[in-house]
DNA sequence: TTTTAAATGCAACAATGTTGCATTTAAAAA
DNA sequence: TTTTTAAATGCAACATTGTTGCATTTAAAA
């Protein structure tokens, strides 16, 4: 059995959910990319319908076992969540970059810690997305 | 003539761009609103086909005149931007924030400064989204 | 007032995302 | 192992989002 399939199922069991194939190929293969994976290509790489896709996407994300990135292209990119992430929230202290280049969008770690601070709101959570040329591109 | 009327008239004419009856409605009803405008509210405001909302769109945000956010519910939203944009590069010192409970997405500044570093990529521009409860709905 | 390049509206299309319902299946119970 | 059952899936239908080509209209210059 591959690295990433066994990886998919010990998650499943982990949060209590059923060990479907949809889920086991949607988990390991959005795990395998080199990347964030984008919708259309994830809908390529699997066999399900549309719906089912839309569905368990849905359910994964519900329980921070993946989340997504909505970029300016109009494209939806889904990635595999870290350890930081509990059943209950998500807490990611990575930044999403996509290359105007390639297209290309990737989790990346930042090098300094950063502080966010709003004068009226209270904050539950921070997402970043950095647009740039990235190190192949260049 | 309303203040937002005469703001779209004067921002078009400063980039030299055609005083249309779409363009002037659609950047002064995205100036009025309260928040960033999620696209189905700018529609229902407007008279134009889809398809010229979605062009005049482009074609201000070719000009930096407005900028849109895409956020997790699916939504686009869009704003009108700050003085620090130019015709040729956006330069956003501010975040999107999404209230959790009211759904609405408003930009805000932050009250310390922050810098972003990354170990490979070159950073063109960054986008900051963050979800929280808003100083109404607490 | 005339000219003209740009903007618009319309038709058609492709992609994204959702809902209801019948069927199938993973996993628990017998 | 077989049976049971609640959950997951596939299918059909639909609504929304976003794009392209082309004929018509319009803002602004001549």
């Amino acid at each position: 059995m591959e690295v990433s399939k066994t990886f998919a199922k010990n998650i499943l069991r982990s949060r209590g959910l059923k060990q479907t194939s949809t889920r086991v190929a949607l988990i390991s293969n959005i795990h395998n990319y080199a990347a964030a994976m984008p919708y259309t290509a994830l809908q390529k790489s699997l066999e399900a319908d549309r719906t089912t896709i839309y569905r368990t996407l849905n359910t994964l994300m519900d329980e921070c076992i993946i989340h997504k990135a909505k970029e300016k292209d109009n494209e939806t990119y889904y990635a595999v969540c870290g350890n930081e992430c509990t059943s209950h929230k998500h807490s990611h202290n990575h930044i999403h970059f996509q290359c105007t280049v390639c297209k290309k969008v990737t989790c990346e770690t930042l090098i300094n810690e950063i502080q966010l601070e709003l004068a009226k709101h209270h904050i539950e959570s921070v997402e970043i997305n950095v647009n740039g040329v990235c190190d192949e591109c260049r």
